[in-house]
RNA sequence: GCGCGCGUAGCUCAGUUGGAUAGAGCGUCGGCCUCCGGAGCCGAAGGUCGUGGGUUCGAAUCCCGCCGCGCGCACCA
């Protein structure tokens, strides 16, 4: 561990030097980067938090500790005190620079930790109904969920990436009945049912039905979805560990279990022909029901089937990535599993929401494509702008906020293009090896002298290469992939400046191998984000 | 009406879980540059962080009210 290296040792010394001044036994300094990189390397507002406990002013405080500190314990080059109390530690240039030959020697493994101990976690997301092909929304899922599984896979968990299919209830009827239109009107206009499916890929399903193999229409047309479902996801470079679906949780009879589980932990009651699980005692605004007076289930039971699955498969930690359309749900499924008496947490499963995604091209909203119908699909976004594009740009936002896809920019070949400009970064790093003749991978820096880079923008790209850890784990803690966007953008950005301002080949050697070494380790860093986020990471352009 | 989310520069958005003078990209204006790899670099203008209160050493960030936008409020998923 290299960036945080630094970190704990400043800490260690300002925790011994704040107890040899009188702090509190449990105080625990933290040290942060400030905002401004002009201010210091390294901050704490320890003598702030302290100003109370000690009653002291906080300067007075941070003096204290400043004079009772060792510099050489610490790892730093100087102490100032600013502002209302801040302790700003400065790092010696050469020592800063001298991180380089980790970031070298750690590769493709810098920016892993290990905080997740290996605990078992199952990511669910794009769970779409196979009934037709997937949506821009189902996109920003992937894209969220496959990202997000990353960052915990670094972060030290053993990830599993499941898609729940459901493929039951009444959407499903729906489906077949489309479908069997189009088979009767025999290749004439359809009348598509109240509830049905319009696109093109219905009336597709229906020519290349054939009755004569025995397959029931059904079965025919969700193996079909679900196959055009599959490549999709696989276009986009989507892997999942696990595919659910709905229907065994009825032929296993685990539906069965739930509601019978529920009936009897007394949790139920029947009222206008139908059973109701009092989920008000959970924190909903009302109770719902479960088996409606047709006698089938309602759509929450399976799900809560399903999560319990989650549980008992032994994933203490489930995270769901849905729309924010689907937030409706949350209160419910988890009213259920914690209905069960079984120990089940109460924020279990996590979600992660996000909000629409609306699609302009040429400056106009687009809506329909001529394959699904009525809206365009990832498929759409994939054959316009590539995959790298899509899966940068659903990740750009944070999920929070409605995401607007633009078209037209995504594709654009210049600097403007945030994704061309991030992959442009990792071409010109690749460049100076591949001009200089040298192989990158093979590189040795264990006998360079680093202190030579000690130009400023040589001091700010390894801080800020330094930070990658740290933004890993944040990103991770808080499932916010948009944080490693903008932190790869900004290290491509400080890249860029480094590389328009100094050159490396044809310097003199002592500082042309120190620079061949800061771009390697730039090379690295920008391409674990990449390949972190599923983006390609190539060589030239 | 109720619940959840969002209001930050002209535009698109960040803001490290409460820290220092609120940042970036695009756009606008002024000036350089033509270099391993493609118009890049430097500087400037631009903000009552929707709004009114509260909490404290300190608030864009936490709490309450109001305004505006989005989503949800099914015996659909």
């Amino acid at each position: 561990m290299i960036g945080p290296g630094f970190a704990d040792r400043i800490r260690a010394e300002l925790k011994r030097a704040a107890l040899s001044i009188g702090a509190p036994a449990d105080v625990e300094p933290i040290l942060e980067r400030p905002r401004d990189p002009a201010h210091a390397d390294w901050a704490s507002n320890i003598a702030m938090v302290l100003a109370r406990p000690l009653r002291r002013k906080p300067t007075e405080i941070a003096t204290a500790i400043r004079d009772s500190m060792n510099l050489a314990d610490a790892g730093v080059d100087r102490i100032e005190i600013a502002g209302p109390g801040f302790l700003n530690f400065r790092l010696d240039p050469a020592t800063v620079a001298e991180t380089v030959r980790g970031i070298v020697a750690e590769n493709e493994n810098y920016g892993r930790s290990a905080a997740g101990e290996n605990c078992p976690v199952v990511v669910e997301f794009v769970s779409a109904n196979p009934t037709g092909p997937l949506h821009v929304g189902h996109g920003r899922q992937a894209a969220l969920g496959d990202a997000i599984s990353s960052l915990l896979e670094w972060t030290g968990w053993r990830v599993s990436r499941e898609f729940y299919y459901n493929d039951a209830g009444v959407q499903i009827d729906n489906l077949e009945l489309s479908v069997r239109a189009h088979i009767n009107s025999n290749g004439g206009p359809a009348e598509i049912p109240e509830g049905g499916y319009h696109g093109e890929y219905v009336r597709e399903i229906a020519v290349r039905y054939d009755a004569v193999t025995g397959e029931g229409v059904r079965e025919f047309a969700l193996r079909a979805l679900r196959a055009e479902q599959d490549l999709d996801m696989q276009a986009f470079g989507v892997k999942f560990d696990t595919y659910y679906l709905e229907s065994s949780l009825y032929t296993d009879g685990k539906v069965h279990d739930v509601v019978d589980r529920l009936i009897a932990n007394g949790h139920t009651y029947e009222s206008e022909g139908a059973l109701w699980l009092r989920t008000t005692q959970y924190g909903d605004d009302k109770d719902r029901v479960m088996r409606k007076s047709d006698g089938t289930y309602t759509y929450f039971v399976p799900d809560v089937a399903y999560h319990l699955t989650k549980w008992q498969r032994g994933f203490t930690h489930a995270i769901n990535v849905q729309g924010a359309d689907h937030h409706g749900t949350t209160t419910r499924v988890r009213a259920g599993l914690r209905a069960l008496n079984m120990g089940i947490p109460e924020g279990y499963p996590q979600y992660v929401l996000h909000q629409m995604v609306t699609v302009v091209k040429e400056s106009e909203e687009v809506k329909i494509s001529k394959r699904a119908g009525s809206y365009v699909t990832v498929r759409d976004l994939i054959d316009w702008v590539g995959r790298d594009a899509v899966r940068f740009f659903f990740l750009m936002r944070k999920g929070d906020s409605p995401l607007v896809f633009d078209v037209d920019l995504a594709r654009r070949q210049s600097d403007e293009n945030p994704v061309y400009y991030l992959q442009m970064a990792h071409a010109r790093m690749s460049g100076i090896f591949r001009v200089g003749e040298i192989d990158a991978s093979r590189m040795d820096v264990s006998s360079v002298d680093l202190s030579v880079l000690a130009e400023a923008e040589e001091q700010a790209l390894i801080k800020q290469l330094l930070d990658f850890p740290a933004e890993i784990s944040g990103a991770a803690a808080a499932m916010e992939p948009h944080r490693i966007t903008a932190y790869a953008l900004e290290t491509a950005r400080l890249a860029h400046f480094w590389y328009h301002k100094h050159h490396v080949l044809g310097e003199p050697e002592p500082i042309m191998l120190a620079r061949l070494a800061l771009a390697r380790a730039a090379q690295i860093v920008i391409r674990n984000t990449l390949h972190l986020l599923g983006i390609s990471a190539p060589e030239r352009m």
